[in-house]
RNA sequence: GUGGUUGUAGCUCAGCUGGUUAGAGCACCAGAUUGUGAUUCUGGGGGUCGUGGGUUCGAGCCCCAUCAUCCACCCCA
């Protein structure tokens, strides 16, 4: 045997972990139902030419994909060879593999709505809390298995739609007290016009892509591709005068309308922008006129959330409208928005800022520890009368020294000990001791219930 | 997919220019004391030095390969 491990980027959830996770998790899909969304969840796997062409290129490559099985059997021989034959030049077969896990929440969703648009209710407002999978080398911040949380809204065009989503987004990051969080947005409208400024609407991607880059590596770079893709002078110039707009959100909009006076995109995608942030006002919005998203099937308003600067990451959730994502599916004619936050990286954000409570781990209330065999039997009846009344309880199982019992509890960050031993067994009492303070009582067994159901009361959840 | 980092006990690490039975702290176990958790004392278990080759009289240390890890790029949550 060799050593046992797990495969590349994916990771197990101790206790602790998963306490913390579902802090995460629990607070987001609270939020989610309270804004009138409805739980939808999809196969881990879907069939490849569901997912294939659906992410670029770049994404194609990233997509898990599964191996047909019975490829050994005779008749299968043959048209194994020439599937692998086929992989061998960087193409996919169905002869080899049909299958695939997951890339993201948005295209099963779409693949759904596609499926039962003629039984759904529209607007149609689902959430979905699943793990997908990319074949991506892990490394700070990305792993091979994660967690994707996402909330959209199709059937709809009205933009109460992002303004909702914009301010479920403010909530479940304030509840989570991730203070300094940054919710950018802009308009795939905005881009487009650029593109269509710089003589060709085909550049949109190859320019969102460059200028996506910025903060990352500062104009002149930024300039270099562009000239790449071979933009004339002028039209780079153009360019760089949109991205050294600045200022606050008004100015800019103000700035934006001086640089395409003609263009009726840019009058709509400002419109959009102006109506988003007077729905969201006390909203901390900052419009980024850089932010571009690679996901091509955007096309108005984009969100991205950053977090706080403290800390090294990069974007912890991010979404957008899309007008015909179900087109794919060949289902015209369903607009949509949507959301998505990234839970494993603001794990990882929340634990690089200490972020999380402390009461998490609390697992049980209380732990009964005893001098002997004699003691246990005795108070073994009284630990399901604790239960029974909702009071996490448990009984150590051993005798042991109470030194050890008592690291026991502490380890498990059990609050309180319950000590049973002779001289309480005689006189039908107990000691409860507080091991956070220190502090403990002799209190008669029948009172127990009420001392914990008031100790609970105290306790945060 | 490209480039780099690291890999010694359960955990965190030390190991001098290659040289005897590879160490420390914490953790763990046992014993002493004790009706109360980071106290004290005594003793103890545990490591194919990631893996496989090579150089050498001799490799934890040098070389090659491989795997894992973390990081950057690409792309992305």
């Amino acid at each position: 045997m060799s050593k046992p491990g797990i495969p590349q980027g994916t990771r197990d959830f101790s206790a602790e972990t998963v306490k913390k996770r579902n802090h995460i998790l629990s607070t987001i899909r609270r939020n989610f139902e309270l804004y009138g969304f409805q739980p939808l969840e999809t196969p881990a796997m879907e069939n490849l030419e569901t997912l294939m062409g659906k992410y670029g290129e770049e994404g194609d490559k990233l997509i898990f994909k599964i191996l047909n099985n019975g490829l050994y059997e005779t008749k299968n021989q043959d048209k194994a060879r020439e599937g692998f034959e086929k992989a061998l030049t960087g193409k996919n077969s169905p002869l080899l593999t049909e299958r695939a896990l997951k890339y993201d929440l948005t295209i099963p969703f779409a693949r759904y709505v596609a499926m039962n648009h003629g039984q759904l209710t529209f607007p149609y407002k689902r959430y979905q809390i699943q793990p997908v999978w990319r074949a991506d080398r892990p490394q700070k911040g990305r792993y091979r298995e994660f967690t994707q949380c996402d909330a959209d809204i199709v059937g709809s065009a009205s933009l109460f739609n992002e303004a909702e989503l914009a301010a479920l987004y403010h909530d479940v990051f304030t509840q989570l007290g991730l203070k300094g969080y940054k919710l950018m947005v802009n308009s795939r409208k905005l881009l487009s016009a650029l593109a269509e400024a710089c003589g060709n609407k085909e550049l949109l991607t190859g320019i969102t892509v460059a200028i996506d880059k910025l903060d990352k590596i500062g104009l002149e770079k930024v300039k270099e591709a562009l000239k790449e893709l071979t933009l004339t002078e002028p039209q780079v110039q153009l360019i760089e005068n949109y991205l050294n707009i600045d200022g606050s959100n008004d100015e800019k909009l103000e700035s934006i309308a001086r640089l395409f006076p003609e263009s009726a995109e840019a009058r709509e995608g400002l419109t959009e922008i102006k109506t988003l942030l007077q729905l969201t006002i006390g909203l901390p919005i900052i419009l980024d006129l850089t932010l571009a998203r690679g996901l091509n099937y955007y096309t108005g308003i984009i969100f991205e959330v950053k977090a706080p600067e403290t800390v090294q990451m990069g974007s912890i959730g991010g979404g957008g409208r899309y007008d015909d994502l179900t087109g794919l599916f060949g289902v015209q004619g369903i607009p949509g928005v949507g959301i998505s936050f990234g839970v494993d990286r603001i794990y990882d954000v929340m634990e690089a800022l200490q972020l999380f409570p402390d009461h998490l781990q609390t697992a049980t209330t209380a732990l009964f520890l005893h001098m002997g065999n004699e003691e246990s039997r005795f108070v073994f009846p009284w630990v399901q009368v604790l239960r029974h009344q909702q009071i996490a309880c448990e009984l150590y199982p051993e005798t042991a020294k109470m030194d050890k019992q008592l690291k026991y509890a502490d380890k498990k960050r059990i609050p309180f000990a319950v000590i049973m031993g002779s001289r309480e067994m005689a006189n039908e009492t107990c000691i409860v001791k507080n091991l956070q303070t220190g502090d403990q009582v002799n209190i008669p067994l029948n009172e127990l219930t009420t001392y914990f159901l008031r100790e609970n009361s105290r306790l945060p959840n």
